[in-house]
DNA sequence: CTTAATCTTCTACGTACTGTAGAACATTTG
DNA sequence: CAAATGTTCTACAGTACGTAGAAGATTAAG
């Protein structure tokens, strides 16, 4: 898969929770997703605006990568991330797991790394299947 | 942490089989490093020997990345990971899951795309602690 | 329909990371 | 000490990413 930029993961997060949020899942406009962007500045600091072209850019690279979807029918294109975080996060940790050449062993330890309530929570998911 | 190209890549598989072969933990000197690369190309093709400083490079930026420790007090310097493979695969896989909002969201869906034979495993191991 | 506003694509540049290794410096050995 | 061996510095090409202007395309306004 593909390791995102600082930029990527942000427009990925805005287009996530967008998702998340509109079960129509219409999709946002470059000119949207700046300005949520903006709004959204993780890094403490205020909604420093950037060029709408800078958001193109990335979203094309994103598009390129098969995490964004874009309608291009439509005219002012409107984007959405193609899979939901929770899946995309689950991809990776597949892609990390089968680095592994003994993943049981991984899986092992990795379980023992977990909080005593996700270990609980992993439990009753797994006695239900 | 740090995302690894392919050489820095495959110099970690070499020393991850050495840390797990030789529990004197020994290590290795560039040298080594370097002839067991040769034999170990796993693109197909057959042994390319890369330059030692080639491999020394990678080495330091290894061992700045933490990854790596190395001996500098015997003069050839020798080197050893610090995590074992699995170690490390755990902490991707942490790095990943930290990176969602809903942790366990994402650990149900991972434990759904996992094989029987691992969710076996995983119920034995989440039933003894 | 002609112009203005809006949107998208192309092109570009600086920075950082990685693969790759020669040149120069240091240490050990004969 | 000289030769062999090992390590550090410096360097360069390729790629990824953040960033955005210039130019081309499409839609809206008059």
């Amino acid at each position: 898969m593909a390791t995102l930029g600082d930029l990527e993961r942000a427009v990925m997060d805005v287009l996530w929770s967008q998702n998340a949020a509109d079960s129509e899942e219409t999709g946002l406009t470059a000119n949207e997703l700046r300005d949520l962007l903006a709004q959204t500045t993780a890094d403490g600091a205020d909604g420093k605006e950037l060029a709408v072209t800078t958001v193109l850019t990335v979203l094309s690279r994103l598009e390129k990568k098969g995490l964004v979807q874009r309608g291009r029918d439509i005219r002012p294109h409107r984007y959405r991330a193609v899979t939901s975080r929770e899946e995309h996060t689950v991809e990776l940790m597949h892609e990390v797991l089968g680095s592994a050449p003994d993943r049981e062993a991984v899986l092992a330890r990795f379980i023992g790394t977990v909080s005593e309530q996700e270990a609980e929570a992993l439990r009753k998911i797994l006695s239900s299947s």
